[in-house]
DNA sequence: TTTGCCTTTGAACATGCGTTCAATTAACCT
DNA sequence: AGGTTAATTGAACGCATGTTCAAAGGCAAA
């Protein structure tokens, strides 16, 4: 037996990485064989070698492309104001995360299970992403539409806090995605501003 | 050879704790073989077997102490008004979880390593945290204090932005503890309440 | 129909894994 | 001092790991 019928590459490279990035979250990159992730996909442990040129690749392939996407959904009209900039955010942020659990799992957990210099790319994207939120609230700090003590500070603790939506939401569960936005954005509002 | 020297399951077994919590933080649990726990711990992996049945009881045990002491230093008085409990819930959280910083980042990676029976068990302490907080909520919208549409989320934000100071916070910072509590405690107040 | 490329198999490699246990020796008790 | 217990070693068990590669066969273009 060698080449199946059926086989192409446009194929099986999607299929690989949708089942790493199942495999990974489910179970932690590091508790994933090659050869289980092989069996997911429907193939032998060597051809995924034809699509990464080793496992640890594939993991920082999948992160990247993460980020990258959230980089390039993630836009802010500078000519708003800051509050409305921020109620933006929360919204995306929120929205595109719930729609990705696997990959947002993924870029917290395994982060250091990526080489040195893998860890510091992703890490550099993470950042860019932290600034356009940092960004936000230096502007309406600036204009005296927020009251914040430390903008840096101010960014983690909400980027910590919509990021956590995702340990629990579930789709068709208790409350919609509408109503969760709604109070966490409610939340962040008044945490930001004077009170 | 066989036993060593100055040998004692008094020395040895916190040792093998210490070490497990910190390779364990830094590696990831799946990523830590035995014999790299023992090696830090300075024996032959065999003697690990004398002071935990296995490797998943292990991490178990390290994660159900480190819940059981989570709640044993947890206090809240109900005689006090909910905001004056609530800025003690903030500043005990930052600072147990600042104090134990390869605990918490364990309990929060790890519990998918464990088997079910054991993440059962060990979710249900957390779940026992985050009820003290709800109730700290409740009784503060009962009294007006509060303005929080929905207790249940409301307590899983402040957790979730809480416990994020442990992904950068380092003592000997830009920012002592005392500050960082001090914008959090400023943060989380508006939050909950009316703006 | 033939040719050459693309894709996969399946076996093999060296290494590492969690765990067990008889043998050995230090520490402790009387 | 002698006997018992506690702690550790070091080898061994069977199995899983990431990765490589020659062989094989489906696919598409000529």
């Amino acid at each position: 037996m060698a080449r199946t019928t059926g086989s192409h590459s446009d194929i099986t490279r999607p299929k690989i990485r949708a089942a790493a990035l199942r495999l990974f979250a489910r179970h932690g990159f590091a508790a994933v064989s090659m050869r289980a992730l092989a069996t997911e996909v429907g193939v032998q442990a060597g051809a995924l070698y034809n699509y990464t040129p080793d496992k640890q690749t594939l993991l920082f392939s999948l992160l990247q492309d993460h980020m990258n996407d959230l980089l390039s959904a993630c836009e802010s009209d500078p000519s708003q104001s800051a509050v409305d900039r921020l109620r933006q955010f929360v919204d995306f942020h929120i929205r595109f995360h719930a729609d990705r659990p696997d990959e947002v799992f993924i870029s917290y957990m395994e982060l250091r299970n990526l080489t040195p210099e893998n860890f510091t790319e992703v890490e550099a994207l993470r950042r860019q992403y932290e600034d356009r939120l940092e960004m936000i609230l230096r502007d309406g700090a600036a204009a005296g539409d927020f009251a914040i003590a430390d903008t840096k500070i101010a960014t983690l603790a909400v980027i910590a806090m919509l990021t956590g939506v995702n340990t629990w939401f579930r789709a068709g569960g208790r409350l919609s995605l509408d109503e969760v936005i709604a109070q966490y954005w409610d939340m962040v509002r008044k945490s930001v501003t004077a009170g």
